[in-house]
DNA sequence: GATTGACGTGCAACCGGTTGCATTCGATAG
DNA sequence: CTATCGAATGCAACCGGTTGCACGTCAATC
């Protein structure tokens, strides 16, 4: 009655070589090297196998040749909703070449990370870590023992796919500037977060390039909330449109405006990053789109050439971006009539 | 230069049994059953292990003790809102057990769900299957081979997590009748979802306990497309408010209205499922919480005393849901002054 | 002083595959 | 008729651990 247990004792090729009336090997060989035996003879060793539901056990395999057909993938938080298509394309990536994947969460902690990778590392050919937070030295020190990918985090020698938020951060500048916006504020994200690092520097290059005046306001951690929060700082700058770290903290900002009877976009413009809400918003959020699938893909396709024995050398991926413009954006109030 | 490669040569226990030593049993034991060596044995072998960087093969140890250390969790979509908290918990609660998790995205068919289950068969103790896409009968074959908990599928004799939707919308439908809505609708989902008939016969029992006139609305896929799609319809109704199979769906709605000039909640009141949006919309979405990140939970721990030998029967664990109030519910418009 | 037992450790078989090498056998060549 | 060769298959070692059992040592017991 009780459904536990039933485990362990599935069929093993030996089951099959004895009911086959041949010798392990050649049920094994009849898997791997079917060419290298009578055409009748994997017939019906195939036929048998199926039939007392026989499955060659990846763990054994894996042992003998060291090829275990798994890897990993570690990201900081799977609910922050820039990480699942972005799982779900490395997914099915390594799927296309039958390859099970390791998830990890490593909770935004480097210990759990660390924990993670070396738990993974024996039972995978190869890893991929999003947005690590592990120091260049632990991630060195386990990119010598297996092939590593890194996602947004540039550790130069190590293979990486990099979100490059510069090209779609100068389109929304422009966009903006050429609304009339002349005083901009970007609402940052994490300091320590490689992105954000690099968004606030597009940010302020663009503002130069467009003799905007700019201004920052800190959000400390990217969220509906923290976006809310610094609502007031933001109006407290006098600029007309804000650029946010992310489409969360935009969201946030939007509410925010809204509680205190700013419009947007009529007055004022808001423009997110990231692109995970889609134009799910009301007002629907013009925000810098990244195509983060392709990011997964990318990193995944990546590691699985190294696995391939195919040198990458020192390769760094970058993925551009590109504005998407919906509606929270609209000239300034003083431009108007 | 090339930093692939360099795979394989992990140390392994009979380094460390060289180096120190003893024999390949006596490292062995130092992890396994320190109790039984002598106490600087331990000590020293440890030391000489963490030295030159060992760490025990996962797999290796998988073969021989039969427990593999890992365990599979099958989802339809990965980049579905609802499931990403889901597998979060589920993680975090298997890595409390030391265990590692495969994740597996069905794409929505069965094949490719029955393919990612044999494949993880030989690799883990146990699977979780999330809104399983195969016939009743393949479940039970695989339960016969490992252990394996259903989430939100309900077959009988394979223990099971369901999120029960009625007590959630039995609260919504009260809480439209206080307001005094005369006349609802429900927005369905995907006629093959366990959770949408579920949904559709609470909606239906909860309307005729209120005296409530009930009419169904069909959008096939629950997404922010099919429910900016279904609002004409909606409308056509004469029905003055809704409550939508998901809050993806909810939202299309909420657009939808929008445009059409109906504002929510003064015209019209909008309730969702799962809430995966939290307060993220505008106004932000009254909804039917379900905790989707506890189900993961619960369904993980489930698996964990099942391979813990502890004999779980035919459990069918039913989690509640709950309504949350916020803001795009209103009284209907005739009720006003 | 011999017996017993606990304790610490080594030996070797085993988990379920893979693979280099040896073996068998029929066919073709000499 | 025999030497040769290639195709098909078996043997056994190996991957890196785990574990039942045997062995040796030393102290407590009679």
């Amino acid at each position: 009655m009780t459904t536990g247990k039933g485990r362990k004792d599935l069929p093993t090729m030996m089951d099959v070589a004895r009911t086959a009336g041949v010798s392990k090997s050649t049920v094994s060989r009849a898997f791997t090297q079917p060419g290298m035996l009578g055409a009748e003879t994997v017939a019906r060793i195939l036929e048998i196998a199926s039939s007392i539901g026989y499955v060659p056990n990846h763990t054994a395999r894996a042992l003998s040749t060291g090829r275990y057909g798994n890897v990993a993938l570690v990201v900081p938080d799977v609910a922050n909703p820039f990480f699942p298509p972005l799982i779900r394309a490395a997914q099915m990536e390594a799927d296309r070449s039958d390859f099970c994947v390791f998830l990890g969460n490593s909770d935004e902690s480097w210990r759990q990370e660390d924990k993670l990778v070396d738990r993974f590392l024996s039972q995978v050919e190869g890893l991929v870590l999003c947005a690590s937070r592990l120091t260049d030295e632990r991630i060195r020190a386990h990119a010598l023992k297996r092939p590593l990918v890194l996602v947004n985090r540039d550790v130069p020698g190590i293979p990486r796919v990099l979100i490059d938020s510069a090209i779609g951060v100068h389109e929304a500048i422009a966009h903006l500037a050429e609304l009339g916006h002349k005083h901009i504020v970007y609402v940052s994200g994490p300091a320590s977060s490689w992105s954000n690092q690099q968004r606030r520097a597009a940010v302020r290059l663009g503002a130069r390039q467009h003799r905007l005046d700019v201004s920052i306001v800190a959000a400390r951690v990217p969220s509906y909330e923290s976006g809310r929060a610094v609502v007031p700082d933001i109006l407290a700058t006098g600029a007309t449109a804000a650029i946010a770290f992310d489409d969360l903290t935009a969201q946030g900002i939007m509410t925010g405006l809204a509680d205190r009877g700013v419009s947007v976009p009529a007055d004022f413009s808001v423009v997110g990053c990231d692109d995970v809400l889609g134009a799910a918003t009301y007002p629907s959020l013009t925000t810098v789109s990244n195509r983060s699938d392709e990011t997964g893909r990318a990193a995944m396709s990546l590691l699985l050439d190294m696995l391939g024995s195919r040198a990458v050398g020192d390769a760094r991926v970058t993925l551009d971006t590109y504005l998407v413009v919906r509606n929270t954006t609209a000239p300034p109030p003083a431009t108007r009539s």
